[in-house]
DNA sequence: GTCTATACCTGGATAGAC
DNA sequence: GTCTATCCAGGTATAGAC
């Protein structure tokens, strides 16, 4: 059943995520894949050589999921404000962490570059995708000419990932909405007064 | 041998700071912990009560040792931004991370209210001394009185956070270099012009 | 494709000798 | 205080039957 086989994978990706995004690559163990998915031992292993091999598959798919979101939010109509905006606001599982920042901690990750690569180009394309926005902004007038694009757009994507940590922290998602608050609240200023 | 007995306390836990820095809580085992530090396993045994006890002491001294450097640079002369700038760009092993910060992605740690405890009062205190900060800037004139100061503060910890994030994701120190940048332009948009 | 058995290593700790 | 021996669970995988 040809099927069966690949819901059999979806739901061993699936559990990886959660359990990547909950624990760690090292605090995930086959055994608690093979748990959480309902999926045996035998089956983990005939669909996936390993767990490097099922993080990679995870990983990716996480990654293509934040892309996805995020440029939802850009694409929306509006000033470059409103949907930079929108996507620092929009709704998300502050207390959980970002499912990529959170792997750039886990040192068996970032020692793999196959597992490594998902993460840095993640952030690369989200930093990018900023950057040219803010580029906008600053080219038809909403900007002021001394904003710094690329900085700038550093800048904000830190402020989220730091956002979750301090919420973390904390135990609370406040931090983030204040951290996010800090940081449109100083962009606020960058945009010229008609 | 009363010396003795302290330098070996001492080792066990610059051991243990070391590798929770690397490697994080659920990455450290005791036996690396020995290794590191060349004590043996009876000895551990002998100074603390197992791992946890052990990581309690090494969070407690990373968190003392990151408040006591940072208040250096606030107490300098100069400005606030002056101050600030100070602090957010003192050196740093910027790829190893923060040693406090990592904690937050440990799901072991956030489960010890113990180990956590050190975590969220090092982040309160960093946040708050900020913003007192700032809230001098804005009482003293340096800056506009619409500048928000805890919210500002919280942003500005965000970015070292995340600053932090993007530079291991891209195995580059530049990625914070250019978050702080981006951050202190911004700040330096609410500098009233005299 | 999936299951069970097996294997070997490490994690985390205790016990008791020295 | 430190050492070695020992313990049991779990991590990570392979082998072979069904």
């Amino acid at each position: 059943m040809y099927a069966r086989g690949v819901e059999t994978r979806e739901r061993l990706i699936e559990a990886t995520r959660e359990l990547l995004w909950e624990r760690g690559y090292v605090g995930t163990s086959p055994k608690a894949i093979q748990a959480r998915s309902g999926v045996g031992q035998g089956s983990m292993y005939h669909h996936f050589q390993g767990k490097p091999d099922l993080a990679l598959a995870a990983i990716r798919r996480s990654a293509d999921e934040l892309r996805a979101r995020a440029e939802t939010e850009f694409a929306r109509p509006g000033t470059v404000v409103e949907r930079i905006s929108a996507f620092l606001r929009r709704e998300r599982d502050v207390l959980k962490g970002c499912p990529i920042g959170r792997l750039t901690q886990d040192p068996d990750v970032m020692a793999d570059p196959d597992l490594r690569r998902p993460v840095k180009e993640t952030f690369a394309w989200l930093t990018d995708r900023l950057a040219g926005l803010l580029a906008e902004g600053r080219a038809n007038g909403e900007f002021g000419a001394a904003l710094d694009p690329v900085a700038t757009a550093t800048a904000l994507v830190a402020v989220l990932q730091g956002g979750y940590v301090l919420a973390r922290a904390a135990d609370s998602a406040e931090a983030f909405g204040r951290a996010v608050d800090g940081a449109l609240g100083l962009l606020a200023a960058e945009v010229r007064r008609p």
